[in-house]
RNA sequence: GGGCUGGUAGCUCAGUGGUAGAGCAGGCGCCUUUUAAGCGCUCGGUCGUGGGUUCGAUCCCCACCCGGCCCA
């Protein structure tokens, strides 16, 4: 049977349900409960409990399931998160209704009005004493039993998925149990959440590619945000000392498993103190978070089991990055190499990686870090200690201005958290932009642009702050076990699809 | 961007150089407590798109489109 066929077929039964005279677009209906709030409140009631009772309910759903015997007929209604059964005899509704009921297909949204009672099986089912017609599927579902499992419709008709795969939405009500958790989590500490420009002038706050767009009326250029850093940051100048935003980043670079261009991330400042502050608060809350959303700290995700109970590991980017290249090229590598242009990029050359003539040390070391440990980091691990060079906003170690107080948190091979001691010295930002200019000059399409704005709020003196970025959509990954960032966000960038051949 | 891999009925999947099959869904019939209901009958396809090779292509070749995984 073609589509058109199961469509028309579709099309034939409305058409005939308007016959009868039904409103096929009613405006309301009246439920005394959503379904999910009768198999909780009246799941574990008995079959001669639910007989004394006489229990009446109006419940309103979507047909999931259509099982008919000619004149006792049982049909299975969804409100998205449970089911009930609802049980249609010919002898037990009008005429009409039983009419309605042999028009009605898979998919269908109804409302059922009737007593609760248990089956033979002991289901808990409603026993219709009138049925409600609500809105036509004219479109025919996925099939029951497998449900939808081709990725790309179940990314591109997201409705589908949630329809037919109960784990779907599972995923998300789980992401919604994160944000709010995230959010009491921060706000008992006192502090404020606030929402900064999708829209900037100057795209700043992280080293990447921006989306380009353009106001009419100003004739302005504009990016969409890569990070909301350094307005939060003057935010903290204002007063605001501790203060975070969960909002969308937009970055124009490659799709895969764990980068979508809009992404969702929680960063947050707090006035006067570090980044070491900043780990002990990161395990505080991870582990609060993981227990509420998902019930644990300890997570299933693929082969590993993940454990969020603080301690985290700690490890120093150029000791392990040393460590694991001493391993691999089977000789000592010194962390002292790591810090010099020419032995960092000896060791990175011997690793097989490809190091840009005049790459700094800084950056070379980074990257070696990050081609030897990053997958391997599978417990959450801090990594602290980075190259000032590849951290143009962190600020210096007192004993040590190669390096900056920065860390960032590894889980499950990949980054979930960036955070360090905020640069607050307005000299040395603008000397750090300045250097980062010359990367753009060379080349680099990811190096910090110069905000005078920005340096202009620090010269009014920023407090010693700690701030720190979490991937939210990652973190909800590790919470769910989804091996996709796809698979966490309801509707991922697809290209768009074009139909037909072309001319 | 590179490598591998996929696109066949509404859905889930088989399959072959001779214009295609199953299960579910759909239709008809029987059935007043079924639940992946059952039984019988039945309908259903531009095999991603466009070229090429061939007597003949869904299959082989090329290009393209849209995915997936890995790598950069």
């Amino acid at each position: 049977m073609s589509d058109s066929d199961l469509v028309s077929q579709r099309r034939a039964n409305y058409d005939e349900l308007l016959a009868l005279g039904i409103q096929p677009y009613p405006h309301r209906y009246e439920a005394s409960h959503r379904i999910s709030a009768l198999v909780a409140g009246y799941g574990g009631h008995s079959a001669e409990a639910l007989e004394g009772g006489h229990v009446p309910v109006r419940a309103a759903g979507r047909i999931l399931g259509l099982r008919t015997f000619g004149k006792a007929n049982f049909l299975v209604l969804s409100d998205g998160v449970s089911t009930i059964q609802a049980y249609i005899r010919q002898d037990s509704v009008s005429a009409e209704a039983f009419a309605m009921f042999r028009l009605l297909d898979f998919g269908d949204q109804v409302g059922v009005a009737g007593r609760l009672f248990r089956t033979r099986t002991n289901e808990l089912t409603i026993w219709a004493s009138d049925l409600t017609f609500l809105a036509k599927s004219f479109l025919p579902l996925p099939e029951k039993w497998h449900g939808l499992q081709d990725v790309e419709t179940r990314y591109r008709q997201r409705y589908l998925d949630l329809i037919v795969n109960p784990d779907a939405r599972r995923v998300f009500e789980v992401r919604a149990r994160t944000l709010a958790a995230v959010r009491a989590f921060l706000d008992a500490r006192g502090f404020l959440e606030v929402e900064t420009p999708m829209m900037q002038p100057v795209a700043g706050g992280a080293l990447a590619r921006p989306f380009v767009t353009h106001h009419n009326a100003l004739d302005m250029k504009l990016f969409m945000r890569i990070a909301p850093e350094l307005y939060l940051k003057r935010l903290v100048v204002g007063g605001m000392d501790r203060v975070y935003e969960i909002n969308r980043n937009f970055r124009n670079e490659g799709i895969s498993t764990q980068h979508n261009p809009e992404f969702t991330m929680l960063e947050f400042y707090q006035a006067y103190v570090d980044y070491e502050h900043l780990m002990r608060l990161t395990e505080q809350m991870l582990a609060e978070v993981a227990q509420v959303a998902v019930g644990s700290t300890e997570l299933t995700f693929g082969a590993h089991t993940i454990s969020f109970a603080a301690p985290f590991r700690r490890l120093s980017l150029r000791e392990a990055a040393a460590s694991r290249a001493s391993e691999r090229l089977a000789r000592s590598v010194d962390p002292a190499m790591l810090r010099d242009a020419a032995t960092a990029r000896q060791v990175a050359v011997a690793l097989g990686l490809e190091v840009p003539e005049g790459q700094g040390p800084g950056k070379t070391a980074t990257a070696i870090f990050e081609h030897l440990c990053e997958h391997d980091l599978v417990q959450p691990t801090f990594v602290y200690d980075f190259p000032t060079e590849v951290s143009p906003l962190s600020k210096q170690r007192a004993d040590d201005p190669d390096t900056v107080e920065r860390f960032e948190l590894y889980a499950a091979g990949f980054e979930l958290a960036n955070a360090f001691s905020e640069l607050n010295d307005p000299a040395e930002q603008r000397r750090r932009f300045e250097a980062q200019l010359s990367e753009r000059a060379r080349g680099d399409a990811e190096a910090h642009q110069m905000d005078d704005d920005y340096i202009r709020a620090l010269e009014y003196g920023l407090p010693p702050t700690g701030g720190e970025g979490v991937g939210i959509d990652r973190l909800v990954m590790l919470l769910t076990n989804s091996a996709s960032i796809r698979d966490v966000i309801l509707f991922p960038l697809m290209r768009t699809q074009s139909s037909g051949p072309r001319a």
